[in-house]
DNA sequence: AAGAACCCCAACCGCTGAGAG
DNA sequence: CCTCTCAGCGGTTGGGGTTCT
């Protein structure tokens, strides 16, 4: 076989392949595949079963969405802050993190940062990956996480990760030490959700100096019913002792009251409630 | 009611590393 | 070593559905 005759044979072979979504039949025939012969060998797979489809993209429809153990749905509470967790431990390892959430793909978790997490970098103008993002993450969306998961289920680990003091901005040294008891008051409020009311003192999120916050006897009330934060400045200086690097001009900022980032799909995805978000902002 | 804008997610693409020959 | 194939990973895209105006 000369070369030109080969070529032509993988042109016309490609030229077979078949793209995009899958049909039923495409399904079936990759199921019952795998059901005999087992996973692996993709591109023998896809010429066995009769698919005109690349091994990869078998193998990405199998591992996907055609493998009995992947789940469906949105993600849980517990799923959501094991991934925030991992991603800051691990960064975009999103196979690695899959690996701990059983039934649910590297695809699947890439997804919901982008989708998810990162549209909340954007709304507070803010880069997904800066510190001042992940203190905001560590400090504000776990906990809040944490109330939905319900403290009496949290594993040592969760326990163990809300501790932990926020990652330190080495260039402007904005978090201090007093972070560590804003997670302890926080798990213990998400916790010990029968109290109403707290009295804290003194209650400085990051011990950042530049916030301009009252340094102490701060209060709040944590609302039993809605299990919401409210009042004073609670959330907002969580958030924003962390964005403060984050937010390079507070009267920029003012234009974030023409945008609609509070209504949309900030709170649509039950992280935050409006009131939170609306602190969140206002105080900027 | 209709078009625009936005969101989500399945699927694709390019790259890398491992292993076989 | 070198080349080739394959599996796997992370980034990106495109289309369908939903919401907004």
């Amino acid at each position: 076989m000369n070369m030109s005759s080969l070529r032509k044979t993988s042109t016309s072979e490609a030229e077979q392949l078949r793209r995009g979504p899958w049909t039923l039949e495409e399904d079936s025939l990759l199921i019952r595949y795998v059901d005999r012969h087992g996973e692996g060998r993709w591109n023998l797979l896809a010429k066995h079963a009769g698919l005109r489809r690349t091994g990869k993209s078998c193998r990405l429809r199998w591992l996907n969405y055609l493998k009995p153990d992947v789940k469906r749905g949105n993600l849980t509470p517990q799923e959501q802050f094991l991934i925030l967790e991992l991603h800051s431990k691990w960064g975009n390892r999103w196979s690695k993190i899959a690996q701990h959430l059983p039934g649910r793909t590297d695809n699947e978790i890439k997804n919901y940062w982008r989708t998810r997490v990162q549209k909340q970098a954007r709304h507070l103008r803010v880069d997904a990956n800066s510190v001042a993002f992940r203190n905001v993450i560590r400090c504000y969306w776990m906990p809040s996480l944490l109330q939905k998961m319900g403290a009496q289920n949290e594993t040592p680990q969760q326990r163990q990760a809300l501790m932990r003091r926020p990652e330190q901005n080495s260039d402007s040294e904005q978090c201090g030490n007093s972070c560590v008891s804003s997670f302890e008051l926080m798990y213990n409020i998400a916790k010990e959700s029968e109290f109403a009311e707290y009295q804290t003192t003194p209650f400085s999120v990051f011990g950042n100096n530049d916030c301009n916050m009252p340094a102490s006897n701060d209060c709040y009330s944590y609302d039993i019913n809605t299990t919401r934060f409210h009042d004073v400045e609670t959330f907002n200086l969580a958030a924003t002792s962390a964005l403060t690097e984050g937010f390079p001009n507070p009267v920029d900022d003012c234009h974030l009251a023409d945008n609609d980032w509070v209504s949309d799909g900030f709170a649509d995805h039950g992280l935050w409630s409006m009131g939170e978000l609306w602190e969140l902002r206002s105080f900027h």
